[in-house]
This record gives C-alpha cells, structure tokens and sequence, in this order.
RNA sequence: GCGCCUCUAGCUCAAUUUGGCAGAGCAACGGACUCUUAAUCCGCAGGUUCUGGGUUCGAGUCCCAGGGGGCGCACCA
C-alpha cells in the first residue's frame, strides 16, 4: 500500500510500534499492545449488564442461582484483594460486577493484572455477593482489546473540551450520560420516521450537492467539482427539491439529513446539522402544525417515555394540542407594545428603538417587525406554541395569507424560548414564487449575502402544477437538546465541528491520555 | 471578525496579596491483602508549567507577541 509508505512518518505503524517501550510508563502508553493471538475473533453470547441484573433481581444475598452467563465490556474498576478480586464491567445497557477467586477463575494472577480501560469478555454463574452485589462468578474469561490510553480520572472524569470533543470515545466511557444521550437521540431519529411513516410518508434522498444553493437563507460551503469545472454548493435546506417530489406526485414526503450553513459556532448553532423537512399535499398551515405536534410530542413519547420534561429547572409539557397566537399579539404580550406591517417602516423603526433593538439599514418594514419579534419576544416564550403570521418579506417560499395583506401562512412552534422548526402553507404560485424569487435578488444587490438566488429549474416544475401544500421543517439537534435537557449542541452532536488540529507527534500531549 | 477569560504530571486540580526549591488525588509501575463498592495499606516513578521573546538577583506567577480552548458580541433574519 503505497500510500502508508508515503504517510507522515508518525502515523506509520512500525514507527509507532517502535515508539512504544519509549512511551510506556511516561504517560504517553500504559501498555504495550496485545499481541495478535492474544485477542479472539470473536466472543459470542453475551448478555446485556442491564438484562442479567433484571433477571436476577431476586436473587438473595449471598446466593448462587447456579444459571451460567456469558457478559462482556470494558474493565472500570478493579478491586484486587489478594486471592480474590472485584471488578466492574460495563457495556452499553450498564454495569455489572465480576467477582473472581484464585480457586476458580482461570488465569486468575492475570486477571487481576488488567489495565483499567481493557475490554473483557467472562463468564460463569450469577451470584449476589455476601455484601449483597449481583455479580458473574468468574470461572474463565478472554481479554478483547487492551486500552493502551486510560480514560481520565475514574471519579470526577475529563472535562477538557478537546479531549471531550475531539476525542468522543473517551467522554462516552469516561463521563456519566454522554453515551445514554447518544442512544437516546437515535431513539429519537427512529420515532421521527415511524411516526411519519404512520402516517403514510415516504422518505427521500435528494441531492446534497447544489448548483444554486435555496430553500433558506444561509451563506454556503463551496465544493469544487473536478469533471465539471464547476463549484457545487452544500446544501443548506431540501425544500426545493421535495417541493419538486409532490409536483411528481410523491403526496406525502420527507427527508432527514445533513445541511450545511457557512455560519459562526455557538452554543445553539453548528455549521451542519439535521433537519427533518416534510410535505404534505392538500394541506395547509393549520395542518401540518398538527403533524408538528404530533411529531415532537410523539418523540418525546418515544425517548423519554412522557411529553412532560424539565428544561433548565422549568417543567415543560409538550402534550398536543398547543396554543397559538399571532406574531403581533405575541409581541404586545411580551413588551406591551403594538407592532403591525401597516403602520409603516417608519413607524416600526421608532418602535424598534424605543425596544432597544438593533437593525440594518437595508431592512424593510417585515424585516423591522421580524427583528421585533426575535429580539424581544421569542427568548421570553416558554411555550410551546404556535406564533404565526409572519411578514412577506421574510418568507419568499411562503403562501400569502388568504385574508392579510402582507402575511404569509407561516407558523413557528416555539419551547423554551428557541424555535424547534416552522410550519408553512407552500407558495404554489410560479408567478408569485418569481416575484419573491426577484425581490431576493434585489436584496442580494442591497448586500445582504444570504438572500436567495433565482432558481428557473424549481420555477419550470411549479409551472407544472403543485398542488396546495403544508411543509414543515424541524431541526433534530434543538429538539434532542430540548427533551435532554442540555444547552450546547455540541452535547448531542457526536463529532462536533471542530478547529483541524495540527499534526503532532506520538506521545506528545493530546496525542491520547 | 471583535472583546473578555483560560492553558500546570496521562486525567482532575493545587501552588500565600505581581514573584522565592512545582505539589496532591486518581491512573500507571512494584508489593501486601479471601466479600470489595472511587476498596484499603506500603513503595516507586512521572513536568519544555502551551510556544517564543522581555522585565527581574530570581517568573507557573508580571509584560509583549503567537497558538489552542471557553464565553460574549457580530453573523446565524
């Protein structure tokens, strides 16, 4: 192979192999590797920690239930006491102890030799200890991987960002919950397309590589693209294309994926993250406020087996139906001031200064009003609810209110204070989607850089006829953030967007613990 | 991009009011121990205090520059 022969000199595996006696007791290695027939092929038959803990619940203290298990993961703690020993094993459904005796555990001196951090798979019969601990008395046992980093301090764990982030591995053994919370979110993924299957929609892959970026305001990523000669843009949103499907007769659709957005890391923003967009034909807004509902609460249902959490010490109970309320009301409720697209930009304008909120010159007034609102009024709705009727302006995808002027049918569930996704009767019009599309364009040339491009291709397919529709988008990272109960999405995204290291030397600090 | 904070052993953290021999617990390593629960006990080792300059008799500590990280702002409508 190659291009190992060409890899940097500290990533060639005799390098590292050579490395490893120089490494070994100063921190950078806490023991050599297994050796290749040390370590199984397999170790079939294992029982969940979780599983053989339930099945013996009743088990007395002291007693043997005379049933043999099979049960494997990585070594925790181990308590040596001369001629017997104590050691927690846990897996991914929890712990479980293993209780080992010089008369009859097999290489029992070895065992008690382990590093914490190995993998083990034993076996033997289920006993509760005389101190009244389940536990597998070990009769023999196989090493399956040795760690040859630890994993931080056994009690209080690692706390190091770029340990924490970088190095996800570490944090999902060392750190209470990380783990759980990943299992959770995929449980969370999985109620998403089961609900929606439920309901009969079907699920799509649409292109991630775009030639004109739409369906979001977003500055892209560029990616060039060799046999073309072209730069291709990240997706920032599959609305368009989906909206294409149900022009193709696909009634109900969606899509759960990665988009990109070229934006600044925060707490509640990373640059790609997922976002479940689906489309329902001869629906409008009302109606797919309802899929809404059900979606979220029907994910909480399945995560946490209740749609009543607790979000940074307040309860929140995400039971259908909920509340709505316009944009207006909302914020005359929250600063006791009435703001409306009729007074006029002006108007709005003094408004938005006497609220203390800061806009760009190039705003028009649905922007003014649109800023009102975030600024001011959605941090202090704890929800959940509906706000809806939103100005034309900040919409350009967006159906016109049957009965205001100015408004679009658009509807934004909100919990604690942040937006989860929206709700939309879809603009079905081409030649009102061409108006929006061009006055996009004009903001373009007024500067503002996440604007929307004309699109001919998604104006042709309208053309043919799209029937009326209801779309909604949820964003899967705030809604697994909100029913875990965490602030930072980097908690539940696996490998979040990180700053690319420099290359480094083996042994050196990072370079493992 | 701007501002503030931060970086000490593999991990988690100490190190007297700008300064005076860089430490502990855990892990690792060696040993003792037949019911432990972060076991306990004895022993041993472990450091480019992020990097580079500067001030000083003397810098982990003070100053400057750079780098990593965190937070806030901006951006994200």
């Amino acid at each position: 192979m190659a291009h190992l022969a060409r890899a940097p000199p500290h990533l060639r595996a005799e390098h590292r192999a050579a490395a490893v006696p120089a490494l070994l007791g100063r921190g950078g290695l806490m023991s050599a590797p297994a050796s290749a027939d040390e370590i199984p092929y397999d170790y079939r038959g294992t029982r969940p920690a979780a599983e053989v803990a339930a099945a013996h619940e009743s088990l007395g203290t002291g007693e043997e239930s005379s049933e043999v298990v099979r049960v494997a993961g990585r070594l925790m703690l181990l308590r040596p006491q001369g001629r017997l020993a104590f050691a927690t094993l846990r897996d991914w459904s929890g712990s479980i102890q293993l209780f080992c005796l010089e008369a009859v555990t097999e290489r029992f001196e070895e065992l008690t030799r382990l590093n914490l951090g190995d993998w083990v798979g034993a076996e033997g019969e289920v006993v509760r200890t005389r101190r009244g601990e389940l536990s597998v008395k070990v009769s023999s046992w196989r090493l399956l991987a040795r760690a040859q980093h630890g994993f931080g301090d056994k009690w209080r764990g690692v706390h190091d960002p770029e340990l924490r982030y970088r190095q996800r591995e570490v944090d999902m053994w060392a750190n209470e919950g990380v783990r759980d919370r990943f299992l959770l979110r995929s449980k969370v993924v999985a109620a998403l397309r089961s609900l929606l299957q439920a309901r009969g929609f079907v699920e799509v892959e649409t292109p991630m590589l775009h030639a004109v970026p739409g369906g979001g305001f977003a500055k892209p990523f560029v990616a060039h693209y060799n046999a073309m000669h072209a730069d291709f843009y990240l997706r920032i949103a599959v609305e368009l294309y989906l909206k294409r499907c149900v022009i193709g007769g696909i009634e109900r659709v969606y899509e759960i994926g990665r988009v990109f957005r070229n934006e600044g890391l925060s707490p509640k923003n990373n640059p790609e993250f997922t976002m479940l967009e689906a489309y329902q034909a001869y629906a409008d807004y009302h109606d797919v406020a309802e899929l809404q509902e059900y979606l979220i609460s029907g994910a909480a249902e399945a995560a946490l087996g209740t749609t009543r959490l607790t979000f940074e010490g307040r309860e929140l109970d995400l039971t259908p139906p909920w509340p709505k309320i316009t944009l207006e009301d909302a914020i005359e409720q929250s600063t006791g001031v009435r703001a409306t697209l009729d007074m006029g930009e002006s108007e709005l304008r003094r408004i938005a200064g006497r609220l203390g909120v800061e806009l760009q010159d190039r705003f028009d007034a649905g922007q003014v009003l649109t800023e009102i609102y975030e600024k001011t009024t959605e941090p202090t709705l704890w929800g959940p609810v509906h706000v809806m009727d939103y100005p034309e302006s900040v919409s350009p995808l967006t159906r016109k209110h049957r009965s205001k002027p100015g408004y679009v049918e658009r509807l934004t569930p909100i919990a604690a204070g942040r937006e989860l996704g929206e709700c939309y009767s879809e603009l079905v019009d081409p030649l009102d989607q061409r108006a929006r599309f061009e006055a996009q364009v004009a903001d373009r040339l007024k500067g503002d850089e996440e604007a929307m491009e004309m699109d001919e291709d998604f104006l042709r397919a309208l053309e043919r006829g799209m029937p009326p529709t209801g779309g909604i988008g949820l964003g899967v990272d705030r809604l697994v953030m909100l029913l875990t109960d965490v602030h930072h999405i980097r908690e539940v995204l696996l490998f979040p967007t990180l700053r690319p290291e420099a290359a480094r030397e083996p042994g050196s600090p990072g370079d493992g613990i």
